[in-house]
DNA sequence: CGGCAGTTTGATGTTACTCAATTTAAGTGG
DNA sequence: CCACTTAAATTGAGTAACATCAAACTGCCG
């Protein structure tokens, strides 16, 4: 077997995940040892990258959550993208060793590291991977210029809507969602550092949405209730 | 000549500008009938790229300053970067042939077009060009998160002082400065677009900069008093 | 039962927006 | 050279959005 695609690792667009890791999670889960691909697991908060770190290695998460986020000086905090099973730490890590970001877990997460020598030689020999890395390149800085955008010109409101919108489709395409729930592991914290708001005004935010009977977040578990009007009000264009 | 950097079109980095270009404006300006590669002009204001266009051709800016933004749909934009001469519009259109933004000029420019098939021909032979591209993509990338994490965590000053930063250096890059001179073609609109506030917020802010000391804007010249507070105010780390 | 982390709520302060008027600067035509 | 026009910048007053501080509440775990 050598489809493209890993079926626990799906990477929305790129399939680059399944490139790297093969077409079967059980081939690759049990047997690490193949010299250029490593494996490793940790715990929810702990710190798992840091900015100006130089590696080696290509990082993908393949189970649980983790996010990547930039540290100021003074302590505030911008979560740039939260990761998913199947993403790559930031794409950009395979063409530049030095780390520019930082990386903690959110949930229980196995992290799985390939040397970057041995990407870089996949990409000489299969068109299909460097075609899957430009693909990986081009959404990392879409997501990055909408963000930048949602931030920029978007009302608090709105920026939590947009980024539960991107949370939730994200989410959908890695699991079935039925009645509108889905499971997103996060504190009020992290969405106040992935918007750009305190943790206060993120929880008066919620409440607004909740008394409208848009949606309700609690447990780790949203409930949309009214998924047309979240679009709405979070949709950029 | 073969030198891998264009003189008049320093892009920063990569270089990229100057494989696309060749080593001397003379042999390119004058002589644009390659087949692959064509030149226009556009006057301040005008509109030069619109999302979701498709185009066959990759763009760089030759001469004067243009910016790049996501509109939406009510009206408001948010601008992504100021294009200044060796600029490419956004490196992912070497993968991408859809325009995920627009592009207006802000002063006269000319802007030269390579057609997208003989960037990828020179990237099949060329390795220096294959790195060059990447390279481009990492900054791009770059950019844009160290934007949203300006957007996300800075209050309106710092958020000024960092654009202004950016833009001295990119400035100072291309051109001599002399006694803390820089030319900028802006209007405090388009700085207010660029960093999430309204004009009036942009006046005030810049009134107080001028009542500190800091610097002062006017006539599309920003003159630097006292370049560490600036850099002070506005450092991201 | 007590402690803890996370969330919610209230009161108050600050930042930035809105609206509107005024000033400044740069043309343009007489 | 001087009205006149127009776009941009500035200023003031009032308001809305969001932050800050602190207290109370919740669920969970030992």
């Amino acid at each position: 077997m050598n489809a493209s695609l890993c079926v626990t690792c799906p990477n929305r667009q790129s399939g680059l995940c399944g490139k790297l890791l093969g077409s079967s999670p059980e081939e690759v889960a049990p047997a690490p040892k193949q010299g250029w691909q490593r494996f490793f697991a940790a715990r929810p908060g702990q710190q798992i990258a840091a900015r100006n770190q130089i590696s080696g290695d290509i990082f993908v998460v393949c189970t649980g959550w983790a996010f990547r986020y930039f540290q100021l000086a003074d302590g505030r905090r911008q979560i740039l993208q939260f990761l998913l099973p199947g993403d790559i730490f930031s794409t950009i890590t395979i063409f530049d060793e030095t780390f520019h970001f930082s990386v903690k877990a959110l949930t229980e997460v196995q992290i799985s590291g390939f040397a970057r020598s041995k990407i870089h030689e996949m990409c000489a020999t299969d068109s299909g991977v460097r075609w899957a890395v430009a693909k990986s390149c081009i959404d990392e800085c879409q997501d990055a210029t909408e963000l930048a955008t949602a931030l920029g010109q978007f009302s608090a409101e709105e920026r939590i809507a947009h980024l539960l919108l991107q949370l939730m489709s994200r989410v959908a395409a890695r699991s079935v969602v039925r009645d509108g729930r889905y499971s997103l592991p996060l504190r009020q914290q992290h969405i106040a550092d992935a918007v750009g708001l305190t943790p206060v005004h993120v929880s008066r935010v919620f409440s607004a949405f909740r008394d409208r009977g848009v949606l309700a977040l609690s447990d780790g578990v949203l409930q949309v209730f009214n998924a047309s009007e979240l679009e709405r009000i979070g949709s950029v264009a």
